[in-house]
DNA sequence: TGTACATCAGTGAACGCGCGTTCACTGATGTAC
DNA sequence: TGTACATCAGTGAACGCGCGTTCACTGATGTAC
């Protein structure tokens, strides 16, 4: 484990120490020391790689948003050429996302950091972003003009179910447990929620 | 202003400037120290009534739950004869209490304080969940017996679906702001939802 | 291959700060007579 | 109504702590010759 005087790759040791203790503590109880710690280093050593502790844990943001949308981006695409399917896929994606990288979704969603503050950080989330508001698109094509909601509001819908799901029914929830398994209420809410724009038959 | 030496009802005025706080600074920036201040008063002051900066969020909380549940129940009622506009009433009301009493809100969903851990706040939690379940309840009884979900998953899809329109669209959100009125993200989301369950007309 | 030197990643000590919590206290208030 | 006394709400000082951040430094690494 020796590697020397210098670390090797102290930048991205510091992201996953961050990543274990933001899914640990969430993003409020994260500290820039123990970080440091954790990578056996000196808190002032930090300094050399980020310019403090929120530049570090949008890093860890940063770095969430790319997993986030190639992992949406590769749902999306196996579902295809069903547009119902890749829309589908893209929401099992969602929460296959939250539960896998804990760590990467509360920096992203629960760490109340400005996206704007952060240069990188919008353009990434915007993109993650797109992959699902481009599913809808193509979903919402398969229904009459006149009763088309905008493909905006739809995929708002989704992103809005999938994110209490997360939130209210996966987590180690505040005292309370789960009434049933989180991927089956995303998904069961979905497969409602579609039939209700008559993208599913009704007795499906 | 001048109320003498004894305050008169610190208790209830330390509540009030820890919502306000919370509301301005999210649960976790909340300090004890700076409650007290508020109220014009020593920190010390704040162990007379509260076992410590915890036992004063779990009040927030508490109180939090008794004004969920009695606007919920409200809404119910308002909302009856009709089973489905009581329903779709609860919903608004979701939403009205979240935009009315953000740091109730905050400190009852966002603070990740363990209802168990303080007494009768479980209990007051458990009573605001009761409402809309009982309205799901209720609504599902119009569903033919055999195409019937669960009440309880019923009403987890629409406290999902209100709790992720309040964290992605009503909170001054990280940097993006919200391609629709939250109120209307929920009233259309529902709206689809339910045509999905047969309880509105496909047309509608 | 060997030497001199520049670079710069990480050190270690220190800082000022605000936090939650404790403690012995004081003096306004309420009650008993 | 007046006096003596018990209560207890709030004071003020102090504590230990861990935080984020700064600074001059050191010595391992990489490079030029």
């Amino acid at each position: 484990m020796k590697r020397g005087y210098h670390h090797g790759n102290l930048r991205q040791a510091l992201v996953d120490a961050a990543l274990r203790l933001i899914a640990e503590q969430g993003p409020t109880g994260f500290t820039l020391s123990e970080a440091a710690k954790a990578a056996d280093v000196t808190p002032a050593a930090v300094y050399r790689h980020f310019a403090g502790r929120d530049d570090l844990i949008a890093e860890v943001a940063r770095q969430g948003y790319d997993i986030f949308a190639a992992l949406m981006e590769f749902a999306y695409n196996a579902g295809k050429p069903t547009a119902l399917a890749a829309f589908e896929a893209t929401g099992r994606a969602y929460l296959a996302f939250a539960r896998k990288y804990p760590g990467h979704y509360m920096a992203m969603f629960e760490s109340g950091l400005n996206l704007q503050a952060h240069p990188g950080l919008a353009e990434v989330a915007q993109k993650a972003r797109a992959v699902l508001e481009q599913a809808a698109e193509q979903l919402s094509q398969h229904l009459p003009a006149n009763k088309r909601p905008p493909a905006t509001m739809f995929s708002a819908h989704i992103w809005a179910l999938s994110h209490g799901v997360v939130e209210l029914y996966m987590r180690g929830a505040p005292g309370a447990k789960s009434p049933f398994p989180p991927e089956d209420l995303l998904e069961t809410g979905i497969g409602i929620y579609l039939r209700g724009l008559g993208l599913l038959p009704p007795d499906a």
